[in-house]
DNA sequence: GAGTTTATGACAGAATGTGTCACCATTATA
DNA sequence: TATAATGGTGACACATTCTGTCATAAACTC
């Protein structure tokens, strides 16, 4: 086997298996532990982490992060990436640590000059925004772990009407959505599932109460939303062209919209009774956009909540 | 030189000069050309797809897109650049082709087995969430390069007001939020900057016309929003804690805001007379969550509004 | 047809890689 | 304290691979 191919192969095999002996590998390859000892110091040198211990029970390990075997990218999908890793900046808090500004600066860094100039060219006029919040969420990281392993953690959580308060919950998943981090998980006190916003989350730890973790193997992102309306009434209303435009905007209306030809739009849905509040403070927020025409029971809610409004300014 | 060492900078001479002789490298790497016709049919099973001419005017060629020298990741920097890849997919359009999706298969195929495994494990349960929208924007490659290379564009748009109309435009930047894809361009019919929503321009080519482009050379996505109030008028509102959080939410706001220990908060900062209507049909959004204390002129505005909206609703 | 350029094979000599051996250093454990 | 396991290094002869040269071919331009 020429050296070339063996150096690649050793590096995956040293990848795989994170402690190795020299002998071993040796033996695997077929060739000497001296040849081994000197392929291992070239992947030493190529930048693979390697530590070695020597005494019985001694041996190598590739410490700290693995290598993974380099992978050739054209230069669209650099540029793709490159970019994509961009726009992680705007998040404060990760569930990978600082990685993401290494792996950057190592794409930049290994680019051949001109395409380094060409993502310079872009790069100040090409940005995925994230609105960028305060509160950073230190416990991503064990939030996600326990939705991968099927762990139930202890958690400080300060919800909106409460200081804050101690719970135990079992996360299914966590996404950041408009600049926040949000985790939805089993929540053991309420018994149910609930949504949680990270940066609220004070503390988190492994629970050692020995609460039995559920099997929640079918729940996950892809389930989501989409329920029925309970208690359904109709909703109908009629929409201006920025009307329209507005109620795009808004992702949960925008499967209900029926926009016609001249950009003008109506709304004639089944909604829950329970929304009517929600609908209430979004109507009047549309203002002269939109003609409500039913239910009466919407346009009641409406009218004595702007009376409400209207005696806190008198 | 180790025969290894010549590969690798022939890599990248060869994706430097995109057109090369046999010769040329010869006399650059001091070998002869037999071994540099070797070490190239070696590139070629390594994957850089090379292409070649006899004759005069012939040669070699790096065919379709260069392959970047290739680049070695740790775990953790692959599993940041694989999410932040994978959150592409929200987009229905993007300003490079399909390549991030060849990127993430790359990505995928190429990790070990193990590693492999930690990523399906965690990508059902990791997500940055962008709202889908309908509409795509087609023209997202060409404002893109009109941009960086400042080149006037003819476009055909739907403002908010006017069914469509043309205008030259010359771009600055673009850039996605929230689901849509935005456009901040100088038009040249308004003889301002103007953001514009990429969805709604229809037809983008470059313009003919022979406009001069501008010098924009400072102006760039760094530059945008954060212009000191005109006509400053003095706003002080008291937040109870549900407000506070609202307000948190939106991110103009934040930065004006001042969040007490106990979780209520207040704004006492100059804003623009000229947004008073913007403010008016945000206070009345939030409700009961906030006190307006000043200036009498966004009470007084407020108060006709929630009257205008109640004659509507009689 | 003359000139340019890639393509391929053969082979000797040069360069590099490999195995063996000798020896050292460190450490766990009997 | 001795012993065995393990990595680390240098030297040197031997093997293998790499490289240059040469011969030859084929495709193409002018």
């Amino acid at each position: 086997m020429p050296k070339s191919k063996r150096l690649m192969e050793l590096m995956m095999t040293v990848n795989r298996k994170r402690r190795f002996k020299v002998q071993e590998l040796a033996d695997e390859f077929g060739v000497s532990t001296r040849t081994i000892l000197r392929d291992l110091q070239e992947l030493s040198e190529l930048g693979v982490p390697l530590y070695s211990e020597v005494g019985p029970h001694g041996g190598y390990q590739v410490v700290r992060e693995r290598v993974l075997p380099p992978i050739a990218f054209t230069e669209e999908e650099a540029v793709a990436m490159f970019f994509a890793v961009h726009a992680l900046r705007h998040y404060s808090s990760l569930p990978f640590e600082a990685e993401s500004a290494s792996a950057l600066s190592k794409f930049y860094l290994h680019m051949p000059g001109d395409v380094r100039d060409r993502i310079d060219g872009m790069k100040d006029r090409v940005d995925f925004i994230t609105p960028t919040r305060r509160g950073d969420a230190p416990c991503l990281a064990i939030l996600l772990d326990a939705a991968v392993h099927r762990k139930v953690l202890a958690v400080e959580y300060e919800s909106k009407e409460k200081e804050a308060g101690s719970r135990r919950i079992q996360p299914v998943c966590i996404y950041a959505n408009n600049g926040f981090w949000y985790c939805t998980a089993y929540c053991f006190l309420r018994q149910g599932f609930r949504v949680f916003r990270c940066d609220r989350i004070r503390e988190a730890a492994y629970d050692m109460s020995g609460t039995e973790p559920l099997d929640l193997g079918d729940v996950s992102l892809s389930r989501r939303g989409a329920a029925e309306p309970r208690e359904p009434i109709r909703l109908r209303v009629e929409l201006s062209r920025s009307g329209v435009q507005r109620c795009e905007a808004e992702l949960w209306l925008a499967p209900m919209l029926h926009v016609r030809e001249d950009g003008s739009g109506a709304i004639d849905k089944d909604v829950s009774r329970g929304d009517i509040p929600f609908y209430t403070e979004f109507f009047i927020g549309l203002g002269d956009e939109a003609i409500l025409e039913g239910p009466a029971e919407l346009k009641d809610a409406i009218r004595r909540r702007l009376n409400e409004l209207l005696a806190r300014y008198l």
